[in-house]
RNA sequence: GGCCCCGUCGUCUAGUGGUUAGGACACAUGCCUUUCACGCAUGCAGCACGGGUUCGACUCCCGUCGGGGUCACCA
């Protein structure tokens, strides 16, 4: 039996890192065992803006190089694969328990079930619709006068169900827990425990791997499973991701305070900073699961061929960012130059620093960077963060950098001596460049550190960069000139 | 509140009765070095608590505490 996993968005908002993790869960279990990972849109509540918000989701998914055997824009065997039009296949299921005499019309209006409720409360006791028993006389009363009713399952009192987790390991619970749960909506809409139990049954998911909030609804679903004679998928369950340095549970709700403290809980949001797929596949694979007690980097092949959800953990796991920057900085060391570049172009653009699209000389240049930048470049964007001067005319001078190097005496007077140095370095490039640099340091009888670095914040206006001899020889003659002149003006203006 | 799940360094984890409790990120220190980054070396730091079971518990059992879920005509 080929093995096949799904993932099952509901269109509200942005993809969630939680639900990513998930998602690779899922993903990863399919690749491994050769099967088909199918993506489902969950949109049994008729969103407005589906469109939109399944085009965010499969581009995250495409992103993320986590591509569906079936799903939206694929299409597949099992479709359609948006609930909003799979009614059929609920109304002959329905039918089904119908014919099972498992569910029954439940004619109950918001205001018995609120009495009920509030019965419950009162007397501490967690609350459970049980069916209600009308006379035949009422029964035809309400069809008569077409009194709308829910359909509800008729939950069977007195059973433990056991469910074999493949994460959680055997859990049991016993239905007298269990209220009669409604099936569908007076208006025809089918919800979730049934809808997705149906959907899972049609599309022969095998295994069903998703949030651990789900564990309890398992069991209502074990009941729908049994009453529709379907076999179970195989369940695993894994623990939610919770906030950096904790164990709470990330929330929604908080997305505002994240967002001050600069965690990044929406896979959009590491798009827009400039993360590497792969890194954060690799992070978050490793994040509730291990391969062994030494291995961190994982290749996509290595993650395919090792996943296991039984070495899947039973506990929750809190959102590392440091983590995931250091295997960020790891995969960004090993990709080639051709991703970087083409990683890196968006950013550039965005900052208004090259023409869209990039010219032959601005890509060439970029090339260079990114090479100078080596492993200073941790996301693309940082050839924005830690490169603009090399494509900016302009120079922004760092405070800090300037007043550590350049407000010292004698500086203005070294830097004349540079830029007359500079003027008459014959050839311009990089051994030249150094040799000159390593001479008039000796000549001059200074540290080479008082000279580097006061010419690296002139040239560049950062304390910090790749090696100044790269500084020197990208930005040119005439624009580390210009900006000699410019920091010595400075200097002077501000003595 | 009932029921269910979970509890090893700050964090991710290895560990299934006998280990100096291992690795990684972060942090600290040193080395390398023109800055930063990389790299290398060293260090700091953990079995939630209390009872059992056992010759022996991080490992098994019970309880407490803590975190989470669920108890919807949401997913």
């Amino acid at each position: 039996m080929t093995v096949r996993t799904r993932f099952a968005p509901s269109p509200t908002g942005y993809l969630h890192i939680g639900g990513v993790r998930t998602a690779l869960f899922n993903w990863l279990l399919a690749k491994r065992h050769g099967g088909q990972f199918i993506l489902r849109i969950d949109d049994t509540d008729q969103e407005r803006h589906v469109d939109e918000a399944v085009g965010k989701i499969v581009d995250g998914f495409r992103w993320l190089d986590m591509l569906w055997d079936e799903g939206p824009e694929v299409g597949g065997p099992h479709g359609p694969y948006y609930q909003s039009q799979r009614q059929h296949l609920y109304r002959e299921a329905v039918d089904k328990l119908i014919a099972a005499g498992v569910v029954y019309r439940d004619y109950s209006t918001d205001a018995e079930r609120e009495v009920g409720r509030e019965a419950a409360k009162k007397a501490k006791q967690p609350y459970r619709f049980r069916r209600i028993e009308y006379s035949d006389a009422d029964l035809k009363r309400f069809e008569d006068e077409g009194r709308p009713f829910a359909l509800r399952f008729e939950v069977p009192t007195g059973r433990t169900l056991v469910l074999n987790d493949l994460v959680k390991g055997e859990v049991s619970f016993n239905t007298d827990e269990i209220g009669d749960f409604v099936i569908v909506r007076p208006g025809g809409q089918p919800l979730y425990n049934f809808a997705s139990v149906v959907d899972d049954v049609e599309m022969r998911i095998t295994h069903v791997v998703r949030a651990e909030e789900h564990l309890s609804n398992t069991f209502p679903q074990l009941l729908v499973l049994e009453a529709l004679g379907a076999t179970p998928p195989a369940f695993a369950h894994v623990p939610y991701v919770a906030e950096p340095g904790s164990h709470a549970k990330m929330s929604k709700r908080k997305t505002e305070e994240y967002e001050k403290r600069g965690i990044l809980i929406f896979l959009h949001q590491y798009i827009e900073r400039g993360y590497l797929p792969h890194a954060l596949v690799n992070y978050l694979a490793r994040l509730g699961w291990s391969f062994d007690d030494t291995q961190e980097l994982f290749t996509r092949a290595e993650l395919i061929e090792k996943f296991s959800l039984g070495r899947v953990n039973s506990s929750p796991a809190s959102l590392d960012p440091d983590k995931l920057f250091w295997i960020e900085g790891h995969w960004m060391k090993e990709a080639p130059m051709e991703e970087k570049v083409a990683g890196a172009i968006p950013f550039l653009k965005a900052a208004g620093l090259v023409s869209d699209p990039i010219s032959d000389d601005d890509r060439a240049l970029l090339e260079a960077v990114i090479l100078a930048l080596g492993d200073r470049m941790k996301t693309f964007s940082d050839v924005v963060k830690l490169g603009r001067f090399f494509f900016d005319d302009e120079v922004a001078y760092d405070p800090d950098a300037v007043k550590k190097r350049l407000r010292k005496p004698g500086v203005p007077e070294m830097l004349r001596e540079l830029d007359a140095l500079l003027a008459e370095t014959e050839p311009y490039d990089l051994p030249t460049l150094e040799k000159a640099v390593h001479d008039y340091a000796e000549k001059s009888g200074r540290k080479m550190g008082d000279v580097v670095n006061p010419l690296r914040v002139a040239t560049t206006g950062q304390g910090v960069g790749p090696g100044l001899y790269d500084c020197l020889f990208l930005v040119g003659r005439d624009r580390c000139r210009a900006r000699i002149a410019k920091a010595i003006g400075m200097l002077e203006a501000g003595a």
